[in-house]
DNA sequence: AATGTTTCCAGACAGGTTGTTCGGTAACGC
DNA sequence: GCGTTACCGAACAACCTGTCTGGAAACATT
């Protein structure tokens, strides 16, 4: 009762068409025979496989999200004995073999969808993160947790944007981890040597 | 030479159409008639006025900025001397006068098209901000200048939208600029009580 | 209050898209 | 080789789009 050879290869058109069309044109600007065309398949085919257009851009992002998960599970382990910017470096490492996919995510394609997909994910790693350390926390925080929350996930995908829309690499992903490290854990102050406040 | 009042009304029934609608049942869903039925306009009539759905929300959009624009001008100005965190400030107020039109930008509506709009306004905003300082600046900065504008901005339209999808206000105002700027500025490690690395 | 202009309306139009259904053909796993 | 399953191509109604009418209504101006 293996998978189909011919289901495996018919999803796996759509999906690269998908892409391809929605890089170029737009999602909404799509139509489902663009797809189907540009995946060499047939149109009923189409229907046979998902519902409508959101529901195969659901689906590339859910499988996305589960490789990136995969990806992110040993590294937010070794992260869990303080910030290492393990995790961020394999999402960075993730999002360059898979550019195309994660440039459309991320521009918010398919009415902000699939991206509030990527940022819920990447808020629950944030939250695991956070989890294990606020244990062992002596202090009072002077700031509110879901807020801080809020604030790293956007801090990442802001960057992470802003890195995979570049044609060329802007800079290395090593660099990028360390820079957005420095940034949130010391300060904006301590990262540019602003002037503080009296 | 006034401007017409006829034309005042029907556009203004338009937006706030628009706006409902989007927030009912999102923007690829809605078609123009679902759109001119609820604000009571003919059909024909708001093809005389937009080219299509995406001109009319690309176009209410725009005033949103302008209005925004407006507000920040002179916060900006008195925020020169100093991170004084008067402009995000003004931004919570606006979104809070503006919070449906505020939530269907930030989620994504429209292929993120509108939401590019407003981050590349606020980025606009970030940079006149930082390149006042950036001038009496002695040391060298140890981040790279692009990213840190992504990141601020990233960070501010990630709790905005945070703030603005809660049904009560989460926390007032005032407060959010105060944990906001004291995150970005002093960092997470101030911020939190977060142990130090070694 | 009269006038010439502009906007709005209601309806009709072709062209395209959607989602579903069908029988026949070919590829599949076993 | 055999039974099963996915694919194809074509057809279908329903809907949406964008454009164009002529006539009615609201407008600014005098």
């Amino acid at each position: 009762m293996a998978e189909d050879r011919r289901i495996r290869k018919t999803r796996r058109a759509l999906r690269d068409a998908l892409v391809e069309l929605v890089l170029e044109k737009g999602f909404t600007a799509l139509s489902v025979e663009d797809i189907t065309q540009r995946a060499d398949v047939a149109r009923a085919t189409f229907y046979s496989h998902f519902r409508d257009k959101d529901e195969l851009f659901a689906r590339v992002t859910r499988d996305l999200l589960d490789e990136l998960d995969e990806r992110l599970r040993p590294a937010v382990a070794e992260s869990a004995v303080g910030f290492t910017g393990k995790p961020v470096l394999q999402m960075l490492a993730h999002a360059r073999e898979e550019r195309d996919l994660y440039r459309i995510v991320l521009r918010g394609e398919g009415d902000g969808k699939p991206l509030r997909m990527f940022t819920e994910a990447c808020a629950r790693v944030a939250a695991a993160e956070f989890r294990g350390r606020s244990e062992r926390n002596a202090v009072e925080p002077r700031i509110d947790a879901g807020l801080l929350a809020r604030a790293w996930v956007g801090e990442q995908v802001a960057v992470l944007q802003w890195w995979v829309e570049h044609e060329v690499e802007p800079m290395p992903a090593e660099e990028v981890v360390r820079m957005l490290l420095d940034l949130a854990l010391r300060g904006r102050y301590w990262a540019t040597g602003f002037d503080r406040p009296a």
